[in-house]
DNA sequence: AAACAGGCCTAAA
DNA sequence: TTTAGGCCTGTT
């Protein structure tokens, strides 16, 4: 359901002269349902006057800041022609959420699910790197999310590149920011040196993934032109460390997989919770990942 | 202090 | 084929 993106768009310039893009109308895109759903752990709420929800983050080697207020999303850091060639389908504009959304009620009467779908209106499914979300997954294993986030976070500086970044961008929370290593800089680096860095028994399971490919035993692309999500997933679950639950969450949130549908412990409780036995996530349809995410944001929420 | 954290691997039935 | 233990590290 890729189209074109259904909003008006303006490039402007900020006070202190940062390019940015304004997107009006935008409906279903909350930014802290966004970045603190679970799906991303590299985006930071921001500190200032600007709005009240600002984050920060880097992807594909830039940083770049989202925002939001009663007109709509303010994307800062971004010029005109990037934006249509990468943020715009990164933060999944030109995904129809609405319809997305129908489709999973329309397959299932569940109450649970019909208001987990109501908190999570502002979950929006991103678009991430394919690499990036494999080993974010690989990392989040047996872990907590701040910690995913420091790790993520400490390999990035040690072991990847400074981040692209407008003059200008310290008013939106820059100090120094990094991309995420690429499987050469992580082999480069060594088992060891992964250790170090307190990734502990992910040390070797994130060197096995970038060994393989480097070595070329493993393709992302293949594994995204793979004939199905299944199949996809078996292809990663090649790499020691890539579970079904690893491998749905990478297909889901940097395959475009829309309908991978991880099971961890949190959306194995919603399921004996709420659902009657024989629970198949095939019958959510093909936006059952997004339900998934629902679901999750739900659940969490009533900690 | 002991248990737990968006799992997975390995060994043993 | 299914099922316990154990695992790095950090926090509570």
């Amino acid at each position: 359901m890729e189209r074109e993106i259904p909003y008006v768009v303006e490039y402007l310039k900020d006070k202190g002269g940062v390019p940015m893009v304004r997107v009006l109308g935008v409906d279903h895109f909350h930014t802290k349902s966004v970045f603190d759903c679970g799906q991303a752990f590299r985006f930071m709420p921001v500190s200032n006057t600007l709005h009240s929800e600002e984050w920060g983050g880097v992807a594909y080697g830039r940083y770049i800041t989202v925002a939001e207020d009663e007109d709509g999303l303010y994307i800062y850091g971004v010029e005109r022609e990037e934006f249509l060639r990468v943020w715009g389908h990164y933060l999944a504009l030109d995904f129809d959420v609405s319809t997305a959304a129908e489709d999973i009620l329309s397959r299932s009467d569940n109450e649970a699910l019909r208001n987990a779908v109501r908190y999570g209106e502002g979950i929006r499914i991103l678009r991430q790197e394919r690499w990036e979300t494999l080993c974010s997954f690989i990392i989040s294993q047996n872990n907590n999310i701040p910690r995913i986030r420091s790790l993520i976070e400490r390999i990035s500086r040690e072991l990847g590149e400074s981040a692209e970044c407008f003059d200008g961008m310290q008013a939106h929370g820059y100090t120094d920011a990094y991309s995420f290593p690429t499987p050469e800089q992580i082999v480069e680096a060594g088992v060891e040196r992964l250790r170090e860095m307190k990734l502990g028994f992910r040390a070797p399971y994130i060197y096995d993934a970038a060994e393989k490919i480097c070595s070329g035993v493993l393709s992302l692309d293949e594994v995204g032109s793979a004939e199905s999500t299944e199949e996809a997933a078996r292809l990663l679950m090649t790499v020691k460390g890539v579970g079904p639950k690893v491998a749905a969450c990478t297909l889901l949130f940097g395959f475009e997989r829309d309908d991978a549908f991880p099971v961890d412990v949190w959306v194995r409780r919603v399921i004996e919770k709420y659902f009657e036995p024989p629970f198949d996530p095939l019958a959510l349809g093909p936006y059952a990942g997004l339900a998934q995410q629902y679901l999750f944001y739900y659940e969490r929420s009533l900690e």
